[in-house]
DNA sequence: GCCCATTTGTTCGTATGTATA
DNA sequence: TTATACATACGAACAAATGGG
């Protein structure tokens, strides 16, 4: 029933399988053994080679095709990722939610920018002012810095 | 190895047992016929039982235990508020995903603080020069709306 | 404590159906 | 047609755990 390692026959071709998906020596795509090489190759009966591949199948690793071979669908690391639990996700979101907030405060502040949009305009609207009292339009001096028609809209 | 439904004989097995297990016929912590009553029931081999059995244990609606037997462990509807609850929480992680992007996106675009300040810095040099070629200061008019010594830093 | 029947789980072997090449 | 390979089905046996005598 066991092996040396303690382990039941077909759980030992599981996990030999699943380290191979893992380590990337069976690619996604790839297809595993058949079952008569498994068999060879490990010296166990048909049924524990049968029944290793059933479990990969079970765990979405692997999927066979009739006729033809079984192909690596996934990798463990795939699985995991998918398996996120639910306490997981929920810290997530809450973490999430928080972030949000603070960054929605900080943009809230952003009332700054109208401001000083206003204050731009009101400051334009006085320059326009001073240089029709002296007579002669925009110079060049201040072109370079205050760069005119800025877009202002976000 | 199909019977009348076109369905294989194992998975008949299983449909039954998930049904009674989703309509309550059989509670949780009840357990279900053993391998020899289920082979009596049906007519099939045990194999076919002892695959039906297997498909539930893979789908965590069952669970054995060697020398007594296989109790029901969740029902359908568990597991499937269980996969809803996770997709749900998953679409809400996504969601505030995108939002955390937007507002950072928003956030930096907060270089129009930076811009809009210098701008301004830039405007106020040039009205005090004007201001200074016209011969008189600051007048009160426009004290109002752009207001001095206004905080520039963050 | 010991034996025995029951039950699950694993292992063995074989046969058949179906799909692909 | 032939051959290979997966999937299903059949039958049998053994180990381990449980419970009853």
């Amino acid at each position: 029933m066991t092996d040396a390692t303690g382990r039941t026959l077909y759980l030992q071709i599981v996990n030999d399988l699943r380290s191979q998906i893992a380590s990337g020596k069976l690619k996604v795509g790839d297809e595993i053994p058949s079952t008569a090489k498994l068999k060879a190759q490990y010296g166990y009966s048909v049924t524990v080679v049968r029944k290793a591949v059933e479990v990969l199948r079970n765990e979405g690793l692997v999927m066979g095709q009739p006729g033809k071979a079984v192909y690596v669908q996934a990798t463990p690391k795939d699985l995991e990722a998918e398996r996120v639990s639910i306490v997981d996700l929920t810290r997530q979101v809450a973490d999430l939610r928080r972030e949000v907030h603070d960054l929605a405060q900080r943009l809230e502040d952003g009332h700054q920018i109208k401001e000083l949009m206003a204050e731009v305009a009101e400051l334009r609207g006085t320059v326009e002012q001073l240089y029709n009292r002296l007579g002669h339009p925009y110079p060049n001096d201040n072109a370079d810095s205050a760069k005119p028609r800025r877009k202002t809209g976000t």
